[in-house]
RNA sequence: GGCGACGUGGCCAAGUUGGCAAGGCAAGGGUCUGCAAAACCCUCAUCACGAGUUCGAGUCUCGUCGUCGCCUCCA
């Protein structure tokens, strides 16, 4: 079984293949920080750390660099703005965004390069580009020189020609092409600075990813990955940059994840159109946000929706289902039964590798997974033991582990359990006396506290609601 | 204007090389239950529209309508 992976490049799926037998070089853009992350950034992360959790599941050494661009012109007007330090802003930012990571189950990069870090890889980056003639200093200003660059633009699929440069922004006319970006910014004052061999300046937008990248990865990498609105033009650029330096292919596979859809439209930082991660959080779980993400396709753009998130929640709720456990008193269920089990775990295990293994096709996995509840269930209606149980929902929770679920027990353990209880067996006995007034009353009051009680024939369970 | 993606039941959504349309939510009916909840069983689509290729198309080609993204900072 091989892994397949839609490449942006090739607008084709292709199988993957490594540099390296084994070992997996994926590199992702992460935000400019210069405000709280939104839902969308959000999204992003969980497609990679999606797919990041996947090819180590399925043997991977995966080397996963996350960056966050530190120095840029939003972030220094902010910090103007409210009077701060801009390096002191990005860092607050760089430990919010941290931190809304972790809330979500989204693991650590192995490492977080940034921008401010890697200044001197920069320099010589761009030295080594006007050393080959890619690039040009005009005022303190280095430009990089795309019509020098004979592939530019063959990620995102124009020609030099077709682009109506300026057309929405004034174009500065010292530069030979319109077309032609920044590497390196000369300095104004009162702003972050480092000087070069072109003076006091300040990297421009899409160079610090290609100095990372060959810094921390090499010349050339397996993945990169970032949201379909960066393919043009960071990702053009950056191609443009490493390969014009290297001369060497840069990344293999281009992975691009769609944009999120708020009230019909992208939700961005730039037009307000936005919910912060924390925000989000307050009403919902990291959990919610995965399912949603999980269940359609991560190049598609995604429906957000309050609709669309409790959906999400009792489909979630549903997953939990299977792991409830077997009726202390169930007698066992037949072979048969068992065999029937048995196999539905195998069939979802051997669909969720097939789906998975065709460019992470996560809703295809959740579907099976989905037929395998309904058997567990099954099986446990039919009076299964807990033992008979145990390995299909093990399998399952592997599963769910490997899209990252957290699935956390409705029912945890708190100094409350003991009242519980107690209302539990108060109300029972109510019920063995036909009081159902009363009990009726116990299980309302207590359901606003937040404790759910279902009642079978072998007695009562309650989990938090 | 240029480039690209998409349009599947009330909602979300999957759909390998074309061969009788996954799954979740909601809804209706039933089993169980004192009731409720949960769980289980049953029901619920011809795939935007039109034309074409084919023995056969949601899946290929062309056209029409519509939505979204990029071409400016953006995950």
């Amino acid at each position: 079984m091989t892994i397949k992976i839609y490449n942006t490049l090739t607008r084709k799926k292709e199988t993957f293949e490594t540099l390296e037998p084994g070992k997996v070089r994926l590199y992702v853009c992460g935000p400019t920080v210069y405000s709280n992350a939104h839902v969308g950034h959000a999204m992003s992360a969980m497609v990679f750390d999606i797919i990041r959790r996947y090819l180590e599941y399925r043997g991977y050494e995966v080397r996963y660099l996350l960056n966050f661009t530190d120095v840029d012109d939003k972030i220094i007007a902010r910090a103007k703005q409210s009077n701060q330090d801009p390096f002191e802003l990005a860092e607050t930012y760089i430990h919010e965004y941290e931190q809304n990571l972790a809330d979500l189950n989204i693991k650590p990069a192995t490492f977080n390069p940034r921008a401010t870090q890697e200044i001197s890889q920069i320099i010589a980056m761009i030295s080594g580009l006007i050393e080959k003639g890619y690039a040009y200093p005009i005022d303190g200003d280095v430009y990089f020189r795309v019509e020098k660059d004979k592939d530019y633009g063959r990620l995102s699929g124009r020609k030099l020609d077709d682009m109506q440069a300026g057309s929405r922004i004034a174009v500065d006319d010292r530069k030979e092409d319109p077309m032609d970006f920044a590497l390196w910014k000369a300095a104004r004052p009162g702003e972050p600075q480092w000087e070069s061999p072109w003076g006091a300046g300040r990297p421009g937008w899409h160079i610090e990813c290609s100095a990372m990248n060959l810094h921390h990865h090499g010349e050339q990498i397996d993945i990169h990955g970032g949201g379909n609105d960066l393919i043009f033009p960071h990702h053009e650029n950056e191609i443009a940059q490493t390969e014009s330096l290297t001369g060497k292919p840069f990344a293999r596979y281009w992975v691009h994840n769609g944009m999120l859809q708020l009230h019909g439209e992208k939700m961005s930082k730039s037009t307000g159109n936005l919910i912060t991660i924390e925000e989000f959080l307050t009403k919902y779980s990291g959990d919610t946000l995965r399912y949603t993400v999980l269940n359609s396709s991560y190049r598609s753009p995604l429906t957000f929706t309050e609709e669309v998130l409790q959906q999400s929640q009792k489909a979630l709720e549903r997953l939990q289902s299977a792991f409830k456990p077997a009726s202390p008193t169930a007698g066992g269920v037949s072979p048969a039964d068992l065999e029937t089990l048995e196999k539905q775990t195998g069939a979802t295990f051997d669909h969720f590798i097939a789906s998975m293994d065709d460019d992470f096709n996560s809703a295809g996995a959740l579907g099976g997974m989905f037929d395998l509840v309904r058997v567990i269930n099954q099986t446990r209606s039919l009076g299964a033991t807990q033992t008979q149980l145990e390995p299909a929902q093990r399998k399952l929770r592997e599963l769910t582990d490997v899209l990252g679920l957290e699935l956390l027990a409705t029912s945890s353990t708190s100094n409350a359990d003991p009242f519980i209880q107690l209302l539990i067996d108060l109300r029972n006995q109510m019920r063995a006396d036909k009081q159902w007034a009363y009990s009726d009353m116990i299980r309302d009051k207590i359901k606003d506290i937040g404790v759910i009680l279902e009642d079978s024939k072998d007695g009562t369970t309650w989990h938090w609601g």
